[in-house]
DNA sequence: TCTAATTTTCAGTAATGTGTGAAATTTAGC
DNA sequence: GCTAAATTTCACACATTACTGAAAATTAGA
């Protein structure tokens, strides 16, 4: 009922927010929102609002335009706490899980509207005037977002175990790609 | 001598290049940057500065902070042409060639400063206070950003036809996991 | 259904990033 | 080393984005 008691963020936790915050805009969120999320993740107990304004010395309206920002990132939790009608915040616990839900999100905003522009205009009648250099350069870059987008999807499908797995094979790769072209005989 | 002809640029390569200058941002570029880049790939014949903002219809200064930014993304070629004193610029050929520079650029800028932030923060002194939950999730972070740098940094040592392959086999990577558990015993 | 707590929206303002022209610097040929 | 072409730098103007406080909207309990 009174207000929740004001937090502690430790040296370590506010080198680590602050450095969200800086990277905010390289990543293409903002300073506010990177903070948001860093915070909710060194934060064991899930956060109300007026909490995170005052930790982070924002306003309460910028505060509820980060949360929102940060969902329809999938990033965020929201737990209810019995007896307060106040929403509590949090991250998934898990990196692996966040990382993955990053990475599909970015593919959603950086790459997927390209790939749909270059589909449109790969499909468009050919113009008048040469440019099929400039077609063919499209195509090329066309099929290989197509490849890359198509391995991001089956990479999303593998369990969390089976893709830690991968990432520890390393250059092993090379070995086990050996290996199939001696079984399927391509090079 | 005269001033080069000016260019001719397709409606198709219109589209595209107005795309990149749209995403430019998205991407942790600016438009112009993201413009000047697509116009580089799709024209086949190097362009020179004057070309570049004529085209785009951007200042001259413009154009030269540009190639400036993208010459630091190593995604420039300069090419020299006989009899005329300008500079002349292109993008690499490969599209796979230039996909790979541009994410090991993207590593350099978004990925290695947070490792190196995590790093210095876990080898500090352990502060008083109770942040041991804010340290086990930077600790989890770091490991497994150092395992995906690392991963990636593999990725850029295998050959293009390799690469390619390995994108292609998709989720065909499962088969082979198994297959390295059954030889090797483990999970 | 009413009320008070809480959250969201939004118009205005502050801050940041981008583009330009003029001036300074560099470069290549003479 | 001089000169003119070419390029880069930089202070300022312009545009975009981010933040705030006040007001509107929503929500949960009585």
């Amino acid at each position: 009922m009174p207000n929740s008691e004001s937090l502690e963020i430790s040296l370590h936790s506010e080198s680590f927010i602050q450095h969200f915050g800086e990277m905010g805009s390289r990543w293409g969120i903002n300073r506010t929102v990177g903070q948001i999320c860093a915070l909710l993740v060194v934060s064991e107990a899930p956060l109300n609002a007026d909490q995170i304004g005052e930790a982070l010395h924002i306003s309460r309206s910028n505060v509820s335009m980060g949360l929102k920002e940060l969902h329809s990132w999938n990033l965020l939790r929201a737990v209810a706490i019995a007896g307060d009608r106040k929403d509590y915040f949090t991250t998934p616990d898990d990196v692996l899980e966040m990382a993955r839900t990053l990475i599909e999100e970015r593919r959603k905003r950086e790459i997927d509207p390209t790939l749909s522009m270059l589909r449109s205009v790969l499909l468009q009648e050919k113009q008048v005037g040469d440019d099929s250099y400039a077609l063919q350069k499209m195509s090329e870059m066309h099929d290989l977002i197509e490849l890359l987008v198509g391995w991001l999807n089956e990479m999303q499908t593998l369990k969390s175990q089976r893709l830690m797995k991968l990432l520890k094979l390393g250059s092993g790769v090379n070995k086990i790609l050996d290996l199939t072209d001696r079984v399927s005989g391509r090079s």
